[in-house]
DNA sequence: ACACTGCTTTGAGATTCGTCGAATCAGTGA
DNA sequence: TCACTGATTCGACGAATCTCAAAGCAGTGT
């Protein structure tokens, strides 16, 4: 039951239209909760820069690669390199096991389906 | 075929794998293409803030949101709302058009399904 | 114990980002 | 034309980010 009026009047507030009153503007729609809202930005700022998202990508491809070949894939120092990684790790996208000298990564498919489902229209 | 050895001897580089080498590390799996990566990061980096994401999700429930509710919905000014709103149009994530005074924005589902496509394991 | 290598953390510099007030542009209606 | 409102852009500030060299930690093998 949505009253349409000519543009004489201003759009009523978003407060306002849950009432049956003069709209002329969109779906209430209200924004989502402050804490979901962040903890997904979170995951995106993660994935916010080429070198993490090169990182990402074969970790997608190999399901498993060493931190040792990492610096030389994005071309930046290993300093760099673990800095991404640690980066994608807080995230919760990746996570890396030490086996003996050398670390190996893999990705979190629930964290990534968290981040499909996000995209994805109601 | 791939050769196992004991831990002696260090991973050889991703540059010589290609070969029928000792190799113990993990697959080859080169890093995406710079462009490919840049690509992506710029859609990630439009995603990784809050408000953004807040922006986003009402746009996926509703289809169609004046700009006029948006300052509300996340809390901030309405020159601050513009500024989000056009990092998020120059992502490409969303597109707007005016209509008299007001401009409505919506999304861009291809888009969005490019993101999605870029998470799903191969 | 020692040296060696891989990985991470620390510290510092340059750059980018988020925010708002103020100014400007766009469209409506008197 | 003028006044009014919605939307965007500009200017400036503090906060966060990216990068690397250098130092520190972890494991291996002599």
């Amino acid at each position: 039951m949505t009253t349409v009026t000519t543009s004489l009047e201003a759009p009523a507030p978003a407060s306002a239209r849950q009432l049956p009153v003069l709209t002329i503007c969109c779906a209430p729609s209200a924004a989502m909760a402050d804490d979901d809202a962040a903890s997904l930005a979170g995951m995106f700022k993660a994935l916010a820069d080429p070198a993490r998202v090169k990182i990402l990508s074969m970790l997608l491809n190999a399901d498993e690669v060493c931190a040792c070949d990492m610096a030389d894939a994005i071309g930046k120092t290993a300093a760099t390199a673990s800095h991404h990684l640690k980066l994608l790790r807080d995230a919760g996208l990746i996570i890396g096991d030490r086996r003996g000298t050398w670390v190996y990564y893999r990705v979190v498919p629930e964290r990534l389906a968290a981040i499909r489902d996000a995209l994805t229209l109601a």
